[in-house]
DNA sequence: TGTTTATAAGTAATTTTTCTCATTTTACCC
DNA sequence: GGGTAAAATGAGAAAAATTACTTATAAACA
């Protein structure tokens, strides 16, 4: 989880220039844990900068993605999610609200790959995905 | 996993009917781990039906999940996958040739809810993605 | 401040999935 | 086996999400 600030430099050291439009992105990322899909990313953006384009939300997501600043989320499955919490933890998600709940307990000592394909699969991480209903839902 | 004939069993319990297409589908379904997306299964179909459209396939597939007979998969961020194995169980997907491998074990005696969230939300279930590489792919 | 170069906007294209509706097929009853 | 109601198919178009392309603009830095 980078502040705008330090999501500013990072991308300065690779060359690539920060506008106004790529910073309310990073600000609207800090801090985030509503997992917003692009299109509510876009809807923030387009009310400060009404010019603002789909391409540009994708394309500030796809770079933030790429330098590992921000995970994409394919829990829902009508959309994807985006996620500036990159340590690795888990999900519930609602289903009948779609809302995703963050869950940072580490499993990691519980879960393995079966010994069986050890030789065949490295494994780089796992994710958990909890499905069922809050409060509100039910 | 059930059979292409218990498929027709449970769709014709529910008043549906089973065209040539559909028991086409059935049988691709049957026994089958490789975890199709609509588009593989439509290749398949049209080789024996050239006609048939994705909307039968789609069609198809959301009368199975509905009944419970297939889980759609959402693991891969390019498409959804179909599965007819409804026991629970967990994924491998290798992140570079996109094939998804079962992993049967089960993990639920260590997979829980943190307590904290108990009474917020209703767990029905839970899913491991294991993501990584195959041997073939590194 | 000027120059270079990446980015934004606008538009169009792609990909996946869904919808509409006319036609065809299935299941069933006689 | 033929007739009939209900359901499914297919063809095309549409929707929704995402990506690509092109040109004008704006950021970074000398």
């Amino acid at each position: 989880m980078e502040t705008a600030e330090q999501l500013t430099k990072v991308l300065r050291n690779h060359g690539m220039k920060i506008t106004p439009q790529r910073l309310m992105i990073f600000k609207i990322l800090e801090n985030n844990e509503s997992h917003p899909s692009a299109e509510e990313i876009y809807k923030k953006v387009k009310k400060i900068y009404p010019t603002v384009s789909f391409t540009t939300i994708y394309k500030t997501l796809e770079t933030l993605r790429d330098l590992g600043e921000v995970k994409e989320l394919t829990i829902d499955e009508d959309r994807k999610h985006y996620d500036p919490n990159t340590k690795t933890h888990h999900h519930m998600i609602c289903s009948t609200c779609k809302k995703i709940l963050d869950i940072s307990e580490d499993f990691s000592s519980h879960i393995k790959l079966p010994d069986s394909l050890k030789n065949d699969y490295t494994v780089s991480g796992f994710h958990i995905s909890f499905y069922g209903t809050c409060k509100g839902c039910n």
